[in-house]
DNA sequence: CGAACTATTGAAATAGCTCAACCGCGGTGG
DNA sequence: CCACCGCGGTTGAGCTATTTCAATAGTTCG
């Protein structure tokens, strides 16, 4: 069962809310961001591996996730699955899959994590007296999908060393924008996630990385990752730097 | 310059428009869709190999297909490109990269085609009064991201003669919801294009025709497709018929 | 009719996969 | 405390699906 965590009178609500910058409110003007304090109710704890929603449940919420990270993936009949993103605090998970009311993917937690819950119904209320706030839901789903765009163009177009310098660089630069180092960081994915996201065998994506702090371009320890030569990852997805 | 056409008075509007199952109002009442007749202030007409929108211009309307047939595509640095979706009559062009305002993506004719223009100032205009036209944008663009989704599924974990097989038979069911024969059709891709998208050669895609049509799944003239048998392409995507 | 695409087919090269062995680390229980 | 197990990661060797390069043919169109 999931940890629901009622939102108190005097709690952060999203005018207050550290993650403000790069959460929901993102964009906004900072008066309509103001009324925004009912949007968020309740939260939900999630520990390591536990399910936020699943393939096929009902959806009624997006949700903001606070602190941790998040999975979500495509599950196949054959018990195979497609991992589909990686989020991180900031984020809005469950875009997908509003058609019919049912969430067409599943989003696991790979750590512990917490996550704020916005009910579609509070967006529809509140958007009455915000007007931005649905151009806001329009605006994260737009970049939802061309998030998946680059992803595809990754897939489709992208050898297995470009695969995962994009990857590196693009974790590098959200990461940033959350205040942490843009050259140091540990993957919360383990090699055949990764592997699962980006085409790959788990076997190739260790390889990619023992070759890459071969050539020092990073230094790596398990999950820890210090790139040392962001010009490189940079040159080989054809970006000079 | 694209070529624009006013939607005179007497003309057709959503709510007599026989692509409405299909289009934009599918799903929603009658009674909200008879409203909507104002959402379409004109159309364009483009010819083959004309750009409905180019990478980088400003982003003010989305793009109902009313016939023809429309690829989007990434546009890299480099001049190569990836092609992230084909659509059909009845299906909306434009949903990703309302951020910044600006279209992430290029959207090409690959025959003479014609498109509604939904103006997004009129849809905020209109959802005044309908209120279900905002739940329909975000069904729409939930349904985008799941399709987006689904190839990235195809990319990431199908071998070639799989990704051939799902896109066949997606193509199919969608060609079946407009009313042409699920079996037989022509598509509207070159080899190449066709390639790009599933992230093969287009050699690759040609050889997979060729061994399909050996094996008795299809016949195949150029780009006169006929399914033969529908239930060995399931069967390759591990879906028993 | 010839030029310029578009598709097919073959042969050789290779990127990434599969299978398999091994390592290191964290927990667990005797 | 230490032996053992299991999991995640690394590395090697051989294999194979797909690409690359190249030659040929069919189709479209001015």
């Amino acid at each position: 069962m999931l940890k629901h965590i009622p939102v108190a009178a005097e709690s952060t609500h999203c005018s207050t809310c550290m993650m403000g910058s790069v959460c929901l409110p993102v964009g906004m003007p900072a008066s309509e961001v103001a009324k925004l304090d009912d949007l968020v109710k309740d939260r939900i704890r999630l520990q390591k591996g536990q399910a936020l929603f699943q393939h096929g449940e009902k959806l009624d919420a997006l949700f903001g996730l606070r602190t941790g990270s998040i999975k979500t993936q495509l599950d196949e009949a054959n018990g195979a699955h497609q991992i589909t993103g990686f989020f991180l605090p900031g984020e809005i998970v469950g875009l997908d899959g509003m058609i019919e009311g049912e969430h067409s993917s599943t989003a696991i937690a790979m750590e512990d994590s917490e996550a704020c819950v916005v009910k579609l119904q509070d967006i529809d209320e509140i958007s009455r007296y915000v007007p931005s706030l649905q151009h806001q839901v329009r605006r994260l789903m737009s970049r939802e999908i061309a998030r998946s765009h680059q992803v595809l163009l990754a897939l489709g177009s992208m050898r297995s060393e470009q695969r995962l310098a994009a990857f590196l660089l693009n974790l590098s630069q959200r990461l940033t924008a959350l205040g942490y180092s843009p050259s140091e960081f540990i993957m919360r994915m383990s090699r055949e996630e990764l592997g699962n996201y980006l085409g790959l065998t788990l076997e190739t994506v260790s390889r990619l990385f023992s070759r890459f702090a071969r050539e020092g371009i990073i230094i790596v320890n398990q999950r820890d990752i210090k790139i040392t030569d962001m010009a490189a990852l940079n040159e080989l997805i054809g970006k000079p730097c």
